[in-house]
DNA sequence: TTCAGTGCAAAACTTTTGCAGTTAT
DNA sequence: ATAACTGCAAAAGTTTTGCACTGAA
């Protein structure tokens, strides 16, 4: 399947030259919801297309972050990580337990709160598109207590 | 001025050994508010100790964190940057414009509401001891739409 | 005295750059 | 045809590791 065609077809009518590298590394972007490495998608991507340089992997996602397609974020172990951009619908966030590294969905709902107050009191337009917050789950908090 | 001494007599008596090193450099931490990277401690300890090394900054700053005493994490460069843990009337946060890179306090307030919120759904204990919420400042947003 | 801590050199790892050859337009 | 894109090799930058020496307890 090729839903991402018209993510493509829109660089494309951008300036951006179709090759299939860029192709299979935005379907990889794509067929995984959240975010990835170079190294990840340089991995799945070879598998598709050997000869695969991780240069370019690192290329085209500089040019898709250029085009806003892709954000951009380090992660704790301070490697950089990769995620499509999608409609508002698909915005999701994540509370990640130091302790068990369980990684449990939060909802939009309390930080759309923070936003709107960040908006009103400073202007300032928070972007929040995917936060990652660190802490301990309720389990982990329970056992922390005893 | 010497405020930092209590904190390393409470890890002597963890076991860990005093050295004009660690001294220096959690110094060097308890004088910077906010997040700063191995090399910026290595640069400002290097010229009150020469001959230190990198690596034991490195060393130093992983036992440390291991004690709970620095936090850490990777900013939007890649670059790991520890804190000082201090007591909460300490806890700030910061807006990051990502247009023109200026760095705006946020108040603990409205940061203390999402924790309270995620603590009410989830029974998750989240960490937000320092928030760095990217977006686009008053200025830059209004610039935007132009 | 003894083992934790340090400095040095070298390795590991992620990311970037220069250049020559290839390919989409 | 011609720029844009790719692969390769090498560099750059941060962080880690092994080992012999030093120094805090």
């Amino acid at each position: 399947m090729s839903c991402h065609k018209p993510m493509l077809e829109s660089l494309q009518r951008q300036g951006v030259r179709l090759t299939a590298q860029r192709a299979l590394i935005l379907e990889d972007l794509y067929h995984h919801r959240g975010h990835r490495t170079a190294e990840e998608i340089y991995r799945d991507v070879s598998a598709r297309l050997p000869g695969l340089n991780l240069t370019t992997v690192y290329r085209t996602l500089d040019m898709l972050a250029n085009a806003h397609v892709v954000s951009v974020f380090s992660d704790s172990d301070g490697l950089t990580e990769f995620e499509l951009v999608r409609d508002k619908s698909d915005l999701h966030h994540h509370l990640h337990c130091r302790r068990c590294g369980a990684e449990l969905p939060l909802d939009v709902e309390p930080v759309e709160k923070l936003r709107s107050e960040i908006a009103a009191r400073y202007g300032f337009q928070a972007d929040l598109t995917h936060l990652v917050i660190t802490g301990l789950c309720a389990q982990c908090a329970a056992h922390q207590n005893e």
